[in-house]
DNA sequence: CCACTTGTAGAACTCGAAGTATACAAGTAG
DNA sequence: CTACTTGTATACTTCGAGTTCTACAAGTGG
């Protein structure tokens, strides 16, 4: 027993809420602020090098606190770690519709990847690839590829063809999306355009027999 | 001292070659050829879910012997690990010319995937995010990285979207071709064709204004 | 036969990092 | 003031996995 975990057991009801700025310059946060901004930290930590490769030590360090207070706010490294991954997954899953690809789902995921972009290059640099964690993004990777390749079975026979584009059209907007990060975000509005227009490259590489 | 490593100090001449095909069906193998087999059982076992998370129980059990066994052929299990690197490292050099990108240049890449595709989604699923190793893969890519710009650079107006595009299209390229493996490896030649055509639509996405 | 190598089996050692515990300092609400 | 919470600092324990060691069995070439 002795769970120092999220939720303290008795006369934990204090602090129901503060006034809006009340206070100035504060050190002490309250309860759940502190935990974002652990978790903010440990994004940051984690966005680094992984789960295994990162440290609880820099994590700390990255928030700017000790070791023991991580273990306040989160029973274990891997607790925090799919805290992290929970929340980027929540963000992206609210940013983007989860339904259906439309035009608007481009835009959409380069504001979500704009908002939150150590979550995003985390969710699919290394999460996607740890097995112990894969399964918190395995749902919006299927769903991706389920839904390509339904919008490409109206235009791709089926075949091996079909999958091939199925699989790599979601990866390769991904991909698109981290290396715009990477190019310092130039014009989201044109950014949408050219990754459409690398999509329809690879839908048209699809089709039937190219010779 | 007591150096278990590959090369065994004294009196170990022996069996300079052996008549070929000598063995019917024998249990000990010599030296290089044990060896051979360790890098790939262990290329398959850390191909499932890279360096970390892979145990040497795993890898000894994939090579069917016991841990001891990979201490006197390797020093350390990174030392095992950067010879599984190297050698597909150096397969995949030398199946596609460093060099240049030519019309040879994706068969080449489909052929060296398809001759060692544990070694190539090794590398570049895992090798490549895994900060201690990324070292051996990462002269490949900033290589391809390197050459994608200077090719593009004649089409394309140096800025953002040239930067992009050059990151861009050799994680397609690979990301195609790992799709291609998963996809049941079907027709090569036109694998290349379909994957080239993704390449320039790629390109063509990054020419200069879309709008 | 003998020297040497390949191989098994399993215990023991080591070490870093996760996780636990305790003592103390300081802000905050009632 | 008092009770409680947030916070620091540091020492300690635990544990898994890499690494080493020893003992023994069996094939191989000279």
């Amino acid at each position: 027993m002795s769970n120092p975990g999220p939720d303290r057991g008795p006369a934990s009801a204090r602090r129901p809420e503060a006034a809006p700025g009340e206070q100035g310059p504060v050190r002490r946060l309250r309860r759940a602020e502190r935990r974002e901004q652990i978790l903010d930290a440990a994004t940051r930590a984690f966005a680094r090098a992984g789960y295994t490769a990162t440290g609880l030590d820099e994590v700390a360090a990255e928030a700017g606190l000790t070791r023991a207070m991580l273990y306040r706010h989160f029973e274990s490294k891997a607790d925090l770690y799919r805290a992290v991954l929970d929340r980027a997954c929540t963000r992206l899953a609210e940013a983007t519709g989860t339904d259906d690809f439309d035009e608007d789902s481009i835009p959409a995921l380069l504001r979500a990847a704009a908002a939150d972009p150590d979550g995003f290059k985390l969710l699919f640099r290394y999460a996607a690839r740890e097995p112990e964690f894969r399964d918190l993004i395995d749902s919006i990777t299927t769903a991706s590829r389920e839904i390509a390749h339904r919008n490409l079975a109206t235009r791709i026979a089926a075949g091996p063809w079909l999958d091939w584009a199925a699989n790599l059209i979601p990866t390769l907007t991904i991909e698109a999306v981290i290396a715009w990060l990477d190019a310092g975000r130039p014009d989201p509005g044109q950014a949408a355009d050219r990754i459409s227009q690398a999509v329809h490259g690879v839908m048209a590489a699809a089709r039937p027999a190219p010779s």
